[in-house]
RNA sequence: GGGCCCGUAGCUCAACGGUUAGAGCAGGGCGCUCAUAACGCCUUGGUUGGGGGUUCGAAUCCCUCCGGGCCUACCA
């Protein structure tokens, strides 16, 4: 049967340049965008998947001075080691790129322009705190003093932590800066541009309104921002900084807008264009992104996938598509969004500013990352909020990849070694058994090809999960080693099944633990990774005479002095 | 203050308003001996957070209360 190669154009929220993510933000984007974009290869269709760092914004450059760089070295380094530790994680980015790269710069002036042209750009001056010690402009949570409503010492110039009440930064009583310290603040005038969201609210709401098919997640944040209070407000999409886009009217200069750069939330999601640029650039095409974003130039049967968590979400429903379609030029909009709740740890948040939880990089210190991959996606927080906690990743991670899927790889070989020697064995016909299992087998195959489709992260996983167990499940019921004895060629039979069984559950468990089934593949001597459509014909794949190697344990399991040690190291604040 | 989401077995989660609310793990029993003390089969376990309502029928829809979480536009 003819199949339509379908394209997948595949973005992950942009993880933030200030320092090096933690777990929560890896199953909140990147993680379940891989998952998508491997499993959309593997079944032979096209796919352009593209990540990269934001590195605009206040918060950047104040990380940049506490570790005494300069903002733009500081942005590489960290954009090297986040690229380094997403690369160790298995995520098969086509490309990482930097939100501070000159294709964005470009594209990002070009769009500011479009929706110049098409008067949704409004030119407001406002009146902002700027502190002289610190020589900027501070957003209002970077201004601190006493609330006037409550009396807190610490309250932040948008809100009151301690009584949650909405402040100006005039509100403060004796306001200092955040950053400094200093008192030595006043209010300057200040002009900014504003994106007319206020006059796209009905096309987005018509928009949004034609999702249904949307996580109630996505639609129901994105509804909230178009109806709240007097509906979509007008965005500031510039700012009074030295680190970012220059405020350009597509490549010419902006009379009055000298000196201030674009908000680092109006260029970031242009940068899923620019990677996509930077990815054809490097790769000596220089046009060749086009036909991913260009409705008018091949990216009209391109289907556009979007992962996030939950805070990105108004950006991704309202700021960003008010972009594209507020250009007026055929640009390709996003067909779905799939966002993500939080991941917590021991019943608190994640948190980078205060290095709670689990580092990336210390992760991977620990443990292979298919562990994380495996524990993270299984437990995606789809519908709420998911918690970690050391116990449960332990059980889970051990009994699932060590016991079903690792301990099947291991009696499979170890017993077929000691039998027929390394080499799969010849002879034997298929009986009942067989025939059950390829039914069941494809059966489920199909069903976990449907969760994936939908991306239903979770019910995916038990699918593949319920897959490896069926080979113990048929291995128990055949019993080899019991037929040995009476009946060789059956045996043999059976051992030859077994050991394409492994093949299979390398191509199909790819999507989740990558570094696993390659380990898999190289154990049979195989680099077919071609997705079994035909679950009886991929079973013959590896034929008799093919020589094999027993692998050495595929997951060690994680014991229980490893365990409490980590969850002792890791219970406290990173420094 | 306003809004949204969630609350189902000891734990993590399923269940378009329609048989007797299901899985995995944990617990109990039996079996197997190829395997990482692994695997398989069977099994205990629920007043679906409380209360009220709509309906022939509610975990599912409505109201209310309780508990948890998130968002509220200058962090990104």
């Amino acid at each position: 049967m003819p199949k339509t190669r379908s394209r997948h154009l595949i973005t992950s929220a942009l993880p933030y340049i200030n320092g090096i993510k933690h777990l929560g933000n890896l199953v909140g984007s990147q993680l379940p965008a891989d998952l998508f974009a491997r499993y959309q290869r593997g079944r032979g269709n096209e796919v352009m998947f593209v990540c990269a760092t934001d590195e605009h914004g206040t918060p950047a450059e104040l990380a940049a001075a506490k570790a005494g760089q300069k903002v733009a070295d500081f942005c590489a380094r960290m954009h090297d080691t986040q690229a380094d530790i997403a690369r160790r994680f298995g995520l098969s980015f086509d490309h990482f790129g930097r939100s501070s790269s000159p294709q964005n710069h470009q594209l990002t002036q070009h769009f500011a322009g479009k929706l110049a042209e098409h008067g949704l750009i409004a030119e407001v001056s406002e009146r902002q705190v700027y502190s002289l010690a610190d020589g900027r402009f501070l957003p209002d949570r970077y201004i601190e003093g006493t609330c006037p409503n409550c009396g807190y010492d610490k309250a932040r110039g948008d809100q009151c932590e301690n009584c949650t009440k909405q402040l100006d930064p005039t509100d403060l009583i004796d306001p200092r800066s955040a950053i400094s310290g200093s008192t030595d603040l006043e209010v300057r005038e200040t002009k900014h541009l504003f994106l007319r969201q206020s006059a796209m609210r009905e096309k987005l709401s018509e928009w949004i309104d034609s999702k249904a098919d949307w996580p109630v997640l996505t639609t129901s944040i994105a509804k909230k921002w178009l109806n709240d209070g007097d509906g979509l407000q007008d965005r500031g999409i510039t700012r009074d900084l030295d680190w970012g886009i220059p405020v350009k009217k597509g490549d010419q200069p902006w009379p009055g807008m000298e000196g201030k750069v674009f908000y680092v939330w109006f260029d970031a999601p242009i940068e899923y264009i620019a990677a996509t640029a930077e990815w054809a650039e490097a790769r000596g095409e220089p046009e060749a992104w086009r036909r991913w974003w260009r409705l008018d130039e091949g990216a009209g049967d391109v289907r556009y996938t979007q992962f996030m968590g939950k805070d990105n979400v108004p950006f991704h429903t309202l700021s960003f598509p008010a972009t594209i379609i507020g250009s007026g030029e055929p640009w390709k909009l996003v067909d779905y969004i799939k966002s993500f709740n939080y991941l917590t740890y021991d019943g608190g948040q994640f948190s980078t500013s205060q290095g709670r939880g689990v580092f990336q990089d210390q992760a991977l210190q620990v443990l292979p990352a298919d562990y994380w991959r495996w524990w993270l996606l299984s437990h995606a927080p789809e519908g709420s909020d998911a918690e970690f906690t050391w116990e449960n990743f332990q059980i889970s991670v051990n009994k699932d990849l060590a016991d079903v899927l690792g301990n099947f790889v291991s009696r499979i070989t170890k017993f077929c070694r000691s039998k027929f020697g390394e080499t799969v064995p010849e002879g034997g016909d298929y009986g009942p058994e067989e025939t059950a299992l390829i039914a069941a087998l494809a059966t489920r195959i199909r069903a976990y090809e449907g969760f994936m489709e939908a991306m239903e992260v979770r019910k995916s996983a038990n699918e593949l999960r319920a897959i490896w167990a069926l080979g113990n499940e048929y291995l128990q019921a055949a019993a080899p080693w019991a037929a040995f004895k009476t009946d060789p060629e059956r045996a043999a039979m059976q051992v030859r099944l077994g050991l394409n069984l492994i093949r299979l559950y390398a191509v199909l468990s790819a999507p989740f633990i990558p570094f696993a089934a390659d380990s898999m593949l190289q154990a049979m001597r195989s680099d077919d990774r071609g997705w079994p459509d035909d679950v009886g014909a991929a079973l013959q794949t590896l034929p008799p005479g093919h020589g094999f190697d027993t692998p050495e344990v595929l997951f060690a399991k994680i014991s229980d002095e490893s365990r409490e040690e980590w969850q002792e190291r890791f219970q406290g604040v990173r420094a």
